[in-house]
DNA sequence: TCTGGGGTCCTAGGACCC
DNA sequence: TCTGGGGTCCTAGGACCC
């Protein structure tokens, strides 16, 4: 524990959803869901005011749609949340050479590297209200909720403690005071299955946690968690900021509107995915060992299923022909080859055992070019062919009247309104959804050259 | 038509080696 | 005949986080 309150730790509130309004003033204090749109999506971030229709993260987006009807129902747009994000890592960076972003909008800071006079409470206060007015400016007016304590875990949880726009520093000493009376959930770490063990043995609040002890709650959870709940409940948490973390996996993931179950269609999309792979960890310029693909089928049980190779690989087809194989080995299975059959409503192909090199291997070459397959017609998946190409709330540029976004589609027509951050709200007009007028629109600069490929949504 | 996608960490058992 | 440990790698699954 450190004797001062140095550790900060500052959340973008409602992250996505303050973005879309930002870009989209229409949108401005009215319900906005970023998520899934499609019938099986979930909701990711709503904003505050489908918060107050009871919109939750991780509700499925049918049950938010039942309860906030009339919500802007948006899917993501990952390039401008990344640049966001960028923005606000890098000042961050320019205040402590010590940052470490655990998501797009989330990071911690240590202040110890941030060259202040002291660190003492009104020092660092005035500090983290200087740099949320920064990150405000600098973001075009998104709003960070920050903490500030003598440990990660304290100031994630104070951060949390005034949420949206709010500052709490928390005064070295005052830990478990503050801790003591919170329910056990409050601890990063303990989700609903270690809330419900923890609850049948009387432990709800954190103060029943620091009576439980080491040994029950080792004998509860498990050596790892156990002992690390121990330490938590009593605010002990020694845990350093740490910069650069390297990545151990890159993966790929769908899950489809209608469940698959013709094989060489599956085939098909675990090959596509492979690729992805692939080219994602080329651009990190990372390769891996081991190769997994997971499976989830109508009923929701998941499975994975991996190999590992004799030496690292970043090669989409070497990553497809395991892939494949893995596959053929559950269709062949006596239990999952059926459950295959009857529909598979998740697929995934992950690689992990990274390595940031590739080792030379010619006769990996040699093998690779002789198994090159060309790729066949695929049947479209069923989610490309329901969404279409004009997804709720991309951006999109039309020939005469400049940039926009997609407010609805369906039925051969797309309906753009007409605005951006700079614009006041705009016009909505509706064009033929093959207007050869309209297109998509991409940001000109390529990303944040900060951003690595690898960080993804929340 | 409940239940996304991209990650991390942990556990537990078996193989294998010393 | 009996009886070890420890360490590492691999696989599968589960909990958790944002």
């Amino acid at each position: 524990m450190r004797s001062q309150a140095s550790v900060l730790h500052l959340d973008l509130d409602a992250f996505f959803a303050a973005v879309e309004q930002r870009d989209k003033p229409s949108l401005r204090g009215k319900p906005v869901v970023v998520g899934g749109v499609g019938g099986r999506g979930v909701v990711a971030t709503a904003s505050y005011e489908a918060r107050v229709h009871g919109v939750r993260s991780a509700m499925s987006t049918r049950e938010a749609r039942s309860r906030c009807p009339h919500a802007a129902f948006l899917s993501g747009r990952f390039h401008a949340y990344r640049e966001a994000s960028g923005v606000v890592m890098g000042l961050l960076r320019e205040v402590s050479p010590l940052v470490e972003p655990l998501s797009l909008d989330e990071a911690f800071v240590d202040l110890e590297q941030a060259g202040l006079p002291d660190l003492e409470v009104a020092t660092v206060t005035d500090f983290a209200q200087d740099l949320r007015r920064r990150v405000h400016e600098a973001t075009d007016g998104l709003t960070a909720s920050v903490g500030v304590a003598t440990s990660k875990l304290l100031a994630k949880i104070a951060s949390d403690l005034d949420k949206p726009d709010g500052l709490v520093v928390v005064a070295p000493g005052t830990e478990q005071e503050l801790l003591r009376p919170m329910r056990a959930t409050i601890i990063p770490g303990v989700g609903p299955a270690t809330a419900e063990r923890l609850r049948r043995a009387g432990i709800t609040t954190v103060a029943d946690l620091e009576e439980a002890g080491l040994d029950e709650l080792v004998r509860l959870l498990g050596r790892a968690h156990g002992g690390g709940l121990h330490l938590l409940s009593r605010a002990r948490d020694d845990r350093p900021v740490v910069a650069e973390r390297e990545a151990k996996s890159v993966s790929v993931e769908g899950t489809y509107d209608t469940d698959l179950s013709d094989l060489r269609l599956i085939e098909g999309l675990l090959a596509r995915q492979a690729g992805e792979v692939a080219t994602r960890l080329r651009a990190a310029g990372l390769s891996g060992r081991t190769v997994t693909i997971k499976v989830r089928f109508h009923d929701f049980t998941t499975l994975s299923r991996s190999t590992t190779l004799a030496s690292p690989t970043d090669h989409g087809p070497t990553v497809a022909r395991s892939a494949r194989a893995l596959l053929a080995e559950l269709v062949a299975g006596p239990d999952t080859g059926p459950q295959v059959r009857a529909g598979v409503r998740l697929l995934g192909v992950g690689v992990s055992g990274l390595a940031d090199w590739v080792q030379e291997d010619l006769f990996a070459d040699a093998e690779d070019d002789g198994a090159e397959e060309e790729d066949e017609e695929l049947p479209e998946p069923p989610r490309a062919r329901h969404l279409g190409a004009w997804a709720p709330g991309m951006d999109v540029v039309h020939a005469e009247l400049g940039r926009g976004w997609v407010w609805g589609a369906g039925r051969g027509v797309v309906t753009v309104r007409f605005e951006t951050r700079e614009t006041p709200a705009g016009p909505v007009r509706s064009f033929p959804d093959d207007d050869p007028a309209l297109r998509a629109w991409t940001p000109p600069v390529p990303e944040e050259p900060a951003q690595d490929p690898l960080s993804g949504p929340a």
